[in-house]
DNA sequence: ATGTTTCCACCTAGGTGAAAACTT
DNA sequence: AAGTTTTCACCTAGGTGGAAACAT
């Protein structure tokens, strides 16, 4: 058993890889945004329940701020402190999942509703490309939203209706994160190789020279 | 001005890349089939135009016999020759676009709605997996249908929505080819070697022994 | 100083034709 | 003999962290 569940109006929202995002957590995660965007690692994968076979949902992300502050990573201490009040999360529009829309039969199926490929960044200007823009060395917790649509919806009208009131909305503590554009605890750097198959730094410290 | 155009009820469909068609139909196109299924190169591309920009369609595409006939490469010649008689074409499950359903607008304002990612195999079992199954040795034609469907219909509806009266399916004679599961005209490979950039076979001669 | 960007070697993932091995 | 399958080196495409260059 692997994961913890939010329901909200008796929908359920499971978080899976629950035990990795943990163990990320415990050391304070660090995404890294990038200017081109960057991808989440963990990702964020949920499992949906308690949806009305027949009807048709959308599935969002974004994110929200956990706080108004900017944080600093102090060596001496090798900790996370704060260091100042941060800039607010402008308006954002949320990240549809490229499944949606699709009926509950078709969410609740799917054993592992991934968002691999959302992309988090600094640069405004990827906004329009779907990609999520937040502000360096802030806190952040990604939200799921689940959103009955009606069924002839196309993907082009998913933003306008989503309603952000909160209902079915979901968040999960353990997956909340500090932005950086460079790692800076090395735990969190050692860990991401060790469990991202995409990063392998240098393993073979015989190449470092040659 | 590239591409020729086919009408079916006021719906325009244009092929593609018709220089780089005539290309390997001038040499007569073969294309791959193996059991894991192989992609075709050239990929088949069309725009579309005349649709309703409001309603909903699928685009789907499937393979017809040219004829019943088997072919055999005949190397006195170099030339494709009749040998006998081919195997009829099975009940098919048509290829779905991978954007379908989407409305009028959104095909119309596709600048190459492309086949890319289908696979041809010879191995009846991939049929579940969208990938269309032909037989070795015979000549098939692609077909593009373009068929509207209910607003609300969602992907897994689509199959049975089809129409298959020959309403709004169009064909190009230029996109004919032979199935084979290794090349035989070495033109034919050259002309895939210099065009598709996934196929290099060995350009740097001097690496075939070491 | 501190944080950001650029570039790069190193990966994963998977599409190619060539050649060898296999089948009939 | 003729056709198919397997394997493999060689590609494209693109996701990583590291280091150096850059910015402030």
């Amino acid at each position: 058993q692997e994961g913890t569940e939010n329901r909200c109006e008796g929908v359920g929202i499971q978080l899976l890889q629950r035990d990795l995002w943990a163990k990320f957590h415990s050391l304070t995660t660090e995404m890294i945004i990038t200017k081109n965007g960057r991808r989440m690692f963990p990702v964020v994968k949920v499992r949906l329940r308690g949806l009305d076979p027949e009807r048709t949902y959308a599935v969002f992300l974004d994110m929200a701020a956990v706080d108004t502050r900017r944080y600093r990573y102090v060596y001496p201490s090798s900790r996370w402190m704060v260091a100042g009040t941060g800039e607010p999360l402008g308006e954002q529009t949320p990240y549809i999942h490229p499944d949606s829309p699709a009926t509950g039969v078709q969410w609740m199926a799917t054993p592992a509703i991934a968002f691999d490929r959302l992309k988090l960044t600094n640069n405004k200007t990827r906004e329009a490309q779907g990609q999520i823009v937040l502000h360096s060395m802030q806190k952040y917790v990604p939200r799921v939203w689940v959103q009955e649509v009606p069924s002839g919806a196309s993907w082009a009208d998913l933003p306008r209706l989503l309603d952000t009131s909160m209902a079915n909305c979901a968040f999960f503590r353990e997956t909340s994160f500090i932005t950086v554009t460079a790692y800076q605890n090395q735990q969190i750097t050692r860990l991401k190789i060790e469990s991202n198959p995409f990063a392998k730094g240098f393993r073979d410290t015989s190449k470092q020279k040659e």
